[in-house]
This record gives C-alpha cells, structure tokens and sequence, in this order.
DNA sequence: AGAATAGTGTCTTTCAGACAATATATG
DNA sequence: CATATATTGTCTGAAAGACACTATTCT
C-alpha cells in the first residue's frame, strides 16, 4: 500500500513537466540624489512596449548567481557589483505564454558604471526614479500582499516619462516594491549603500548619506547620521581616513575608504 | 546586426532545456523547550539512507507557496501553518543525478499538530533538535558561504542519534543553517514566535519566551522579555489579556490572546 | 565679509540589560 | 512555612533624534 501510494507520487506525469526557469535583475543606482533602477522596453509579446525588469533564462550550466551576473553583464556592462538574491516568483499565471519561475535579483551598482547606452542597445533602457512606495516591510509576503499597493508605484524616466505601477509588465510592480522594501529593510544593518558608491577607496560622508536617503526617500540628520557610520564603521576598521578632499566648494570633507569585510565579496 | 545578435541569443539551444524545480520545506517545532526540525531518511539513491529535509516536485499547476502547503499537509499532516519562503538553491552541481533548482520553505508549526508518525509513514521521519549554529547572519550569501560553517552543525535524533551536518544529504545542512539564522534575525521584529504556539487563544509569557530561547539557543532575562513583548504587542492590541491560568504550580499565569494583524494570514 | 559645505557638542527620550523585590499559587 | 512560578520595579549605560554651534574653504 505504501510502496503503491509512493509510486503513484512519484509518477505523477505533472512532476515530469518542467517549468521554465528566468532570473529577472533588479539593477538599481544613485545619482542626483535619487534611487534609480533601470527598465528594458519590451520589443515582444506579452506587453509589447511595456517597460520590464531585464532577465533572462537560466542556462543549464550556471547556477542563478551566475546567470544574475552574466546577465547583468550582458545588459549593463558591468562586473564585479553587489548582487544578492531577492525572491523567487512563482505564481501559475504571471507569464500567459508559459509558466514562467523567476529568481529575482537585486544589484547595486555606481551611477558610473552603468553603460547600458553604449552597449548594442537592442532594446531601449532606462533609468527611472521610484515613487510611492510606503508601508512597513514587516512579515509581509511578497507574492500575495503587494500587488495592490505595488500598482500606485509612481517611476519618473529620463525625459519625464511617467510610468505607474500597473504599467508595468507581468507581476514586475510588485516585484520592484519588494526590491524597495528590502533595501530599506537592510540598510542599516548591512554594508548596502556601499555597493553605490563611485570609488569605495575615496568617498565623503556626505556621499553616503546622499545614498541613504536616496533608499529611504527621506532626509537624515547630518550629525547623527555621522556619530552612527563613525560608531558603526570606524571602531571595527571597516571605513578608514584617508585624507582631506581638495578643491572643492566650501570646507574640504575627510575622504574616507571602505574595507570589505572578508567573506562579502562579490563571488565572480 | 542587432536583431542577428539577439536571434542568436534567443535561440540559444541550452535556454530550451528546463531544470527541475521542487520545494523543500523545513518544517519547525518547539518542544521540551528545543528547537527541532523534522527530517525524513532517503529512501533512494542518491544520499540513500542519509537524513533529508522533505520536498517534492513543483506541479504544473501550483505556485511554490501552493507546493509547499500541499508538501507539508502530506509530510506532516498540517495545514494553516506560517509558511515563508527562505531562499531558492541553485548550485549546479547541488544534485548529481539531474540538475535541480529549489525552492526553500520554512514552516512554524506548534508540536501538538505535528502527526508526521501517524500517516502513511512511506519514510522514517524524525524531529532532530540542532546544536552548533553561530555567527552572524549578517550580509551572508547562502550558498557562497555557508557550506564550512554549516558542516559543523549537530543535529539530535529522537533516540539520542547524532547527525552531523556533512552526514545530510545535498546541500542540506547550508539550507538549515540559512533557516535558524533567518529564524533569529526575524525572531524580535515580526510575529514568527506566534506560529508556534499551541494555542494562539490562550498563551502565557512564558511559554512566549521558551519559544524565543529555543530558537536563540540562549535563556533571555524574564522581566526585560515581559516588559519588551508588553510594549511591541498589548499597546497595539495585538494580544489582550484572558484571565488567569488555573490548576498549575506555582502562581497562575495571566493567558494572552494574539490577534494576528491583518493581512499576515496565511494564505490558503 | 558672506556663502557654502563639513564637522562637533549637547540635551532629551527611549530602550536594552542586569538584577532586586514582590505576588500568588501548591503542598 | 517552604517552594515554585509569575510579575513588577529600579538602576545604568547605550543609542537615536532634535537641534544648536563651530570650522574651513571659496569668492
């Protein structure tokens, strides 16, 4: 009897289908102060013309860090970023084509870095701030909550284009709303909004608390914001003076320089 | 040139072969004040006849989170417990026979409704309590860095039978390890500890604050563990006071009533 | 000097942790 | 009363937040 109800689950021909596989990369920066993560414009069916979180296929060869990177490669020209895995998607109909899973990736990346205009450029990207995002991260699930507020998600593109949450293609809204949510949630227990910075050997303060606020969309003490990354960063050595800045506007800020701890390093 | 590049890209032959996905669920429970997570003995090759977290083969027709709900009423005989999805594995090598993605789902579930004996029973399962996690959780990318730390962990069987983590099958001791540090770092800002109670109706505090230790591996201080819970949960009417224990040793407890928030539930 | 930006100091409130003291049951 | 458990109170130090003040550059 067991041996036969063992058997039956075992071949249940369902489980012999398998879905595909996608690793969708959230590649968000900073610049002008503002959280910005770029968008592909969709040039296929479904959601022709729609703006989308790049992605692509799993290949058979690579794990999903290796295919979040390669990808990231591909659409950003980039290597060597903080990369980390955000969640995985699953919903029956969230593709119409196929079922569809997809490991969401988020990345943090300079504003420098970022070259998606020079590569080929097969599809248009973008960079578009994010709006409206509100609402505490506590315990919420993100597959079964966040749709209706992920939907009044307001990006703002390049040349003022305004896309809502609900423009977005597929479940991208609520995807892009879990994104937020965790950076925010993360901030300031890890080394985050160190991943945005142009030159991690040579940055202001002021720098990186632009990043922050950029993430929390609100602005932060100065002094205290000091006295915390002093505290935090400086007694355990991971920040370290590294001189003052010159030829600048106003009094010349200390430079400092950031020390990965090790074991955090981005895998290649 | 363009659209030849991405024809090329499209049609890739290895974005044509799909892995199998499948969900695996750590199924969680205190008693006897430990923290003790269900295990099954594989009864196939490969890793025949080491202990295993239980999973099964995602279904065409179901998300993960439907997939795990149906994995652990089958394993374990229980429905409306909290489930939350823990990380997705990916390694290409992390199964020998095919390659094979998962899904990690982490359940909470009070010991009184675990039946995993009284089924069917197709496998020997076990609840293992488990020793030897340390360190922070802090920025650590599972499947990076994990595997050194993870094979230290000890595990301890009903019988007094040990299993170290190297003696799991697959990837499975870095997945536990990934689960008890989730556990900690959400322990003390979402409603986690509630999902293992007997009776969410009618709780003590201290009954709270076994579950709490059980899962740090450490004993709290009782009046600062009072005091911390009273504020974060009786202000926001999150659990209200229903009259006193009765019949016990000792002075009787005041029992408490958690009302799960809106919008926490799970989901069905 | 005045504008601009960097950096320090202080005060209050909140909160975690250590630990002492009190309360109410059973035998 | 002794024992066992529950509950409250107190003290201290760390840290967050609000906000005022000082410092160093450039024009």
């Amino acid at each position: 009897m067991q041996s036969e109800q063992q058997y039956l689950q075992n071949y249940d021909p369902s489980q012999f289908e398998h879905p595909s596989v996608t690793v969708d990369i959230l590649i968000f920066t900073v610049s002008d102060r503002k959280l910005r993560l770029l968008l592909i414009r969709r040039n296929e069916h479904p959601y022709l013309g729609k703006w989308a979180i790049p992605g692509g296929f799993l290949r058979m060869d690579e794990s999903a860090d290796e295919a979040a990177a390669r990808r990231i490669r591909e659409e950003a020209g980039v290597e060597n970023v903080h990369l980390e895995q955000l969640y995985t998607f699953s919903a029956v109909n969230r593709d119409p084509r196929t079922r569809v899973i997809s490991i969401a990736y988020l990345a943090t990346v300079p504003a420098g870095k970022l070259h998606f205009l020079a590569g080929a450029g097969a599809e248009e990207a973008a960079l578009f701030s994010i709006d409206g995002i509100t609402g505490e991260s506590v315990g919420e699930q993100p597959e079964t909550l966040q749709s209706r507020t992920a939907e009044s998600m307001i990006l703002t593109g390049p040349d003022g284009e305004l896309v809502t949450g609900s423009d977005l293609a597929f479940d991208h809204a609520g995807i892009i709303r879990t994104a937020v949510q965790r950076m925010r949630g993360k901030l300031d227990y890890t080394d985050l909004a160190f991943g945005f910075l142009e030159d991690t050997d040579s940055f202001t303060l002021t720098e990186l608390r632009f990043i922050h606020e950029a993430i929390l969309d609100r602005s932060l003490d100065i002094g205290n914001f000091r006295r915390t990354i002093k505290r935090e960063y400086e007694a355990s050595g991971r920040i370290v003076e590294q001189g003052l800045e010159k030829g600048c506007v106003g009094r010349p800020a200390m430079l400092y320089s950031f020390i990965r701890p090790s074991g955090s390093g981005t895998k290649d």
